[in-house]
DNA sequence: ACCGAGCGTTGGAGCGCTCCAAAACGTGAC
DNA sequence: GTCACGTTTTGGAGCGCTCCAACGCTCGGT
């Protein structure tokens, strides 16, 4: 016999499986002599719970699904630390899986959660298209982070892309530029309200826009950066919609002999690791990655527990942190 | 009545549960005739078996686990990335847990994934205790990736650190420097490995050793590069333990006003991909990583199909990856 | 016409657990 | 001593699936 069952234990503590079974929830039901004996039998018998006999059973798993769309982006680890942390508080156990960057492998990963019996699932950074999402919600609660959505079935958890491209945006006129041009992450995530934050600002001060269409790449950011530099006089800051982008248009500067902060400023947005690197040390718009991870599982819960009709999406407000990418003009 | 069983598909389908349950699982017995019946009836109901059920019953869950020791840290994404394809090709599915930097966790999401039933586990950069890492593998097949360990319970995949050690040393030597400091790894993972590589072909080729010991961090390396900078004149070349030190040398060494690689040439290990990033372009180690992590998924279930008595340790050969941090003397 | 083999199919037991209704066990009041 | 009530404990049904032994059928050989 391999490892112990919860009859097992049952018969070493002498009281039937039903009891153990109580024991092994936590009731209160249980008179402390018998809780005593189950629990000294069970450690000695190193007996577990088996998860998928209790998931089958009882129809809950306390188990939610965390499917990140790209294990290689800095943004998320964060998130999945404020998502473990909240979840474990709430006694819930945390599975992740990678969307591996595409639509479908998401859909798939989100679908073996399901097949898998979790009581809701998180997506991160979602590519999935609106109408899977919306098809996949009627299965099981799902929340998103970092993708705006107007749906009734499926929470989101956001930061507000518009506050922070004006945040970053304010912060370079302040400092005395006045041509300020914006690199823009193309169809990524929230791209669109932090171009339109960007734009709003140059407006506000009478400033022209300047927006060189990119994409959430270094690559892309590189050859955004090289355009930059080589046609015409160099502007006299620079915005890009998301760090990995900035790291991108700060190499291909330096290829052109730009010094950074001193010939033209930068500015980045997510504050990953990355802008953090002290070589790099980029001064980037700041989403509580943490705090979003947190409050989704907080979300999320509320519509297993039911306790919440219609859907939440809440909005978190960005912060700038400043480092030595950007300076007086 | 909620989600569909396998009784609705196949009353839908005018057989028995039985006949159902083989045709999920592709059992060639069945007839064309029979299959073609029940595929029909599942699709249409949006039939998908329930794996609680299936896990319980069958006591295989064609699941493996794996626990990444650190999710922040760029080294494992690409080992995700092989562990994945290989484990979808056997017809596996991949659930993901983090260890968040502590061996407690490590030890515990392990367990929690013994406890779903996972037919195998795959540890890597783990912190584990060897000791917790011997008691597990009673329980449940594991891999390690990315740890030298010659236990006989668990099979582990490596690169080999010594030979990496040589190779970025030699790489150093042949661009002409000699005098060739190493920041080494402390504790870490591979680290005692790949500094005795350098040791060795410093000693091979009348060369004085002069490490540095520090830790795989940035901060860690920060502060090496930091005394390298300072402390009397600065060496020709460094050799850093992995890419995130290297990192931090580069950033005091910019701090202290020398260029890289004109006055002082620097490589790194991993080649992860913060060394690809153009601003920084890191000359780096390369473990191909991903390679690592297909190897572990065969290796883990060869153990699982017990096709194998005794454990099996890989070690494969990395290469060096020139980038823009060195150059000749 | 009969038998056995081979194939496709089926009912039933059982995986380890939860949860409900009901049994057992006090306990205090009368 | 009895009764009613609240607290603990228990047996059993059932979650959705797998797997095995056994079934019925067809077919070829004699």
């Amino acid at each position: 016999m391999g490892t112990p069952t919860m009859e097992d234990v049952a018969k070493a503590a002498g009281v039937s499986r039903a009891l153990v079974s109580l024991v092994m929830r936590g009731s209160d039901k249980v008179s402390d002599a018998s809780r005593e004996r189950v629990l000294t039998a069970a450690a000695e018998l190193g007996y577990r719970p088996n998860l998928a006999a209790r998931h089958l059973a009882s129809k809950r798993s306390l188990t939610i699904g965390l499917v990140l769309n790209d294990l290689h982006n800095p943004f998320f680890p964060e998130v999945a630390d404020g998502v473990h942390d909240a979840a474990i508080d709430a006694g819930y156990h945390v599975l992740i899986n990678s969307g591996f960057l595409r639509g479908d492998l998401e859909r798939e990963a989100v679908e073996s959660f399901i097949d898998l019996g979790v009581d809701g699932v998180l997506l991160a950074g979602a590519r999935i298209s609106s109408a899977d999402l919306e098809q996949l919600a009627t299965r099981v609660p799902i929340t998103v982070i970092g993708r705006h959505l107007r749906s009734t079935a499926v929470d989101s958890v956001n930061n507000d892309d518009r506050a922070g491209g004006r945040l970053a945006t304010e912060h370079l006129i302040e400092l005395g530029h006045r041509r300020i041009v914006h690199v823009d992450g193309g169809q990524g995530a929230g791209s669109s309200q932090r171009r339109s934050g960007y734009t709003a600002a140059m407006r506000d001060h009478g400033l022209e826009p300047e927006v060189i269409s990119s994409q959430f790449t270094e690559e892309a950011g590189l050859r955004a950066g090289q355009r930059i530099a080589s046609e015409g006089p160099a502007p006299e800051a620079v915005f890009a919609a998301n760090d990995v982008a900035a790291v991108g248009v700060l190499g291909a500067l330096a290829d052109h002999g730009l010094r950074v902060p001193e010939d033209v400023s930068v500015v980045g947005y997510d504050n990953t690791s990355l802008a953090d690197i002290h070589h790099i040390s980029l001064t980037s718009v700041d989403q509580d990655r943490r705090t979003m991870g947190s409050l989704a599982v907080e979300v999320l819960l509320e519509r297993i527990g039911g306790s919440r009709r219609g859907a939440a999406h809440h909005v978190i407000a960005p912060s700038l942190v400043r480092r030595a990418t950007s300076a007086e003009r």
